[in-house]
DNA sequence: TCGAATTTGTGCGTATGTATC
DNA sequence: GGATACATACGCACAAATTCG
């Protein structure tokens, strides 16, 4: 007989609880040791219990606080396809556009930094090669929902106008028109998507909790002669975004 | 000051005698009293530190066994683009092609299952509508690497050839030529990634770590005319797979 | 073949740290 | 600053799996 073990069986009543409405969203569930006593069973069991619901995103913890339900916040969409580059404009911002939501970004650019190893390989430059870095947070309405860190190669741009991607005329526009108006010509992307959790740095940037499950994409961007023009990290939170490939069929 | 915890201070100890190869890949560690007593520290420090190492993918624990240095294995890469359709043979089966390995499926098909809420409104039918069902389990020489869903409206293949996915003349050439068969053109295909920890079962079927991070990606095909023709829900293995993604740019 | 020893995995308790009110 | 509540670290007991004589 398969009898369930003590933390799951009060996952399952603090659960019911809430289907039912007697805890309902932002609401802040009683102590564990108050949960404890009235279910006759071990705080620890508890915790173990409140542990599971918040790894699903059921609960939340604040430290010092409290337990509380968590609100079920509209996720953000963030679609990704040959479609999403417009003439002008980000494509950040046509995301945000479609959801009614505001969208900005903050950011800081480092120029002539040493290319990592990992990031020279992707580039296709040797490691230490000069690079432009990027490091960007963006927002909906506000709220940090993705945060990236941009490198292209020094040599691309150097003593062009769009040598810095958020300065100039050209600010602001994404990478495949600031290419453009220096004559590269982007022909595709490629996107490696890779699930992990949030470090310490990031569940703090993104107001998320500690090691919640993010997206982290490794994006290059591929001039018509196929060389590398771009790379980027790029780190997406799983609970507030959701994120969409849009693939044509050719046949 | 920030002392470092002794479950960390041990986890690097045990990371850095795998960097400087006195335990290299496979190899059984020490038991976890025997370490123990060597650093002279309790024995569920030890746990702790490997724990986070088996999370890592550093190590593998086998219960009964022992801990091992976990072996570096290559990764599948699953292309996932415009071009991996090809007229004839299966998405998948071009992927491993590429690689250099076998590439091959069980599937498991039944006809007329009602469409549960979610599916039907991703296909756009209503909930119970009957469906064709089929699960697949894909096999890089001879291991398992994914496990997939796949939900067809009864209605859209009733009485053709193509009703069931893997039999009759069309088999095992994707959704894509199978459709085409019957004069229903894809157009395109929409993918939701979202990452998640895998389930007992599927970390069973897939011969993963428990709770082993997973890319769960939610697939529609639509046809020419906006209608989904087939959903699919695809469990990809973050340690065995990267997922790649081809995104032309058009302008 | 079987059972005992070994080893990992799980459940749960306690002590302490730390954030919040 | 004190009280409260969550977060973390660590220890012990036992279950489950494996190995081996």
């Amino acid at each position: 007989m398969p009898e369930q073990p003590p933390y799951l069986r009060i996952a399952d009543v603090l659960r019911q609880r809430i289907a039912e409405h007697v805890w309902t969203a932002g609401d802040r569930l009683p102590s564990r040791a108050q949960i404890a006593e009235e279910c006759g069973i071990g705080e620890n069991v508890v915790r173990r219990a409140q542990e599971l619901l918040i790894s699903q995103g059921v609960l939340e913890g604040r430290a010092g606080s409290g337990t509380y339900v968590a609100e079920p916040r509209q996720r953000v969409r963030v679609v990704r396809s040959s479609a999403r580059e417009q003439p002008d404009g980000s494509p950040f911002r046509a995301d945000m556009r479609a959801l009614g939501k505001q969208g900005n970004w903050e950011s800081r650019t480092e120029a002539k930094v040493p290319a990592p190893a990992e990031i020279a390989g992707r580039l296709g430059i040797a490691e230490g090669e000069p690079c432009v870095r990027t490091v960007y947070e963006f927002l909906a309405d506000g709220r940090p929902v993705q945060l990236s860190t941009s490198w292209e190669p020094y040599e691309l741009t150097a003593g062009t106008l769009v040598v810095l991607p958020e300065g100039g005329p050209h600010a602001g526009v994404g990478v495949v028109n600031r290419m453009a108006a220096i004559g590269i010509a982007v022909s595709h992307a490629v996107e490696q998507p890779e699930p992990r959790q949030a470090t310490a740095e990031e569940a703090s940037l993104l107001g998320i909790q500690k090691a919640a499950l993010v997206t982290h994409i490794r994006r290059t961007y591929y001039s018509d002669q196929g060389q590398p023009v771009e790379t980027a990290d790029i780190v997406i939170p799983a609970a507030q975004c959701e994120i969409v490939y849009e693939i044509p069929v050719n046949r």
